[in-house]
DNA sequence: GGCAAGTATTCTGTATGCAGCATAATTTTA
DNA sequence: TAAAATTATGCTGCATACAGAATACTTGCC
């Protein structure tokens, strides 16, 4: 498998095959950016009419991109009546942070057993850029790096599913936690922890890490408690 | 919020309201079922035109269920190609094994911390009803209770999402489970380790439980191991 | 006979049309 | 004047129509 006759290989490495994206794709990106942003705000109907106009585009990918977001969670539809743009209670908060946190510890794991030391000085790479962005306090870049911090180490287990769930995961409860890590202190509390992670992560210390993915999660709970 | 004038609640109670279903919902659930059932085999593509004729439905409804299997990971689409049944390689069969035995620990451990002994009481029955299913050698319905005793002791733990998760991780495998059982001496391995589960349940040993939903899922791996 | 090019056909992706339900607006009635 | 009934409007759910891509088929050529 590894090379062979080569040269279709090779083309491929040089010029990755250029995937034809169909308006279902392109719609479905946008609006879940547009949920994460806020420019569909919580419990608000989606119009399919209206959006659609707005992105230019007819109802027929508007709709299926629809279904496709209820599958991942961030609509509701309620049959005659619409799409409404996902609310989230603190129960439903609680039981998200649950599970998130269960699979971060197991990506955790399995990155400190898994990982190559060039993926984790990568990860490193990625928090020494967000602590810097801590310090200029850019909040949205930070909270980007942020995320991806979380994603990379996840991404380290080298298991795709786990990555897959996580990010269905993680995607739901975005805008809670940017909208949640507003005050100071609160943000400083989150950056320790991080800081915590990645050292344990690179001494590859598991219980370490568990312990501060479970705190990391417990205490994202706390932070984001008030804006519910 | 408990009653109040009552007459609507216990209306409500009595004739619970009739939910809509729309086609889009009916054929997603006679599609999932198709392909777990192998009416729709692993890496064959899926025709919209023939399989809409067949379920008497236009091509829009069925679309959007595919878009939907397609979220949850069952079918792949390729564009402007079609969608094919999704085939599962043994590394995501490895992949999804992990997750799922995450879930289930998580489902497992928060079950012996909040599960009435009316909730694990009726998981036993589950359980006892299978085994009869088992004497008698009935395998489609052994089977089925199989996966509900599993659904049902993540139910346990209350966890809405994570039941979630576990049900689309679950439906991935059903079907490689199902032909996976076949030989005697796996299947009453299988069997042997339930029964472990159901009493460490009973018992809320949270360290046997773990154990043995870790081994269950070890085994089920090489059980399956030889049907990819 | 086998291969290549060109043609035909099938199927997907998207737009649009129509019917029915839900809701808002309006009128009617007590 | 307020509530109920009725009409009117808007939007969803589904079917169908059409364009373009992908595949299957046919024909010609070596």
């Amino acid at each position: 498998m590894t090379s062979g006759a080569g040269t279709l290989d090779e083309a491929q490495e040089a010029y990755p095959r250029i995937q034809r994206r169909t308006l279902h794709d392109e719609v479905l990106e946008r609006m879940r950016d547009m949920i994460i942003e806020g420019t569909l705000a919580p419990g608000q109907r989606i119009n399919e009419g209206l959006i659609g106009a707005q992105l230019g585009v007819s109802r027929t990918p508007l709709r299926e991109a629809i279904k496709t977001l209820a599958s991942e969670g961030l609509v509701e539809i309620q049959p005659a009546k619409g799409a409404i743009v996902r609310k989230f209670s603190s129960t439903d908060m609680r039981h998200i942070l649950e599970v998130l946190k269960s699979l971060e510890q197991l990506g955790g794991r399995m990155a400190c057993e898994n990982a190559s030391d060039e993926t984790i000085a990568a990860i490193r790479a990625l928090h020494d850029e967000m602590m810097e962005q801590y310090r200029v306090r850019n909040r949205l870049e930070y909270f980007k790096l942020n995320q991806a911090i979380h994603s990379a180490i996840v991404a380290a287990s080298g298991n795709d599913v786990l990555v897959e769930m996580h990010g269905t995961l993680q995607a739901r409860i975005k805008r809670l936690r940017f909208i949640g890590n507003e005050g100071p202190e609160k943000w400083a509390g989150a950056v320790a922890e991080h800081e915590t992670m990645i050292e344990s992560l690179e001494k590859r210390d598991v219980d370490a890490l568990m312990e501060v993915i479970r705190l990391h999660m417990d205490s994202t709970r706390l932070r984001v408690w008030d804006v519910l």
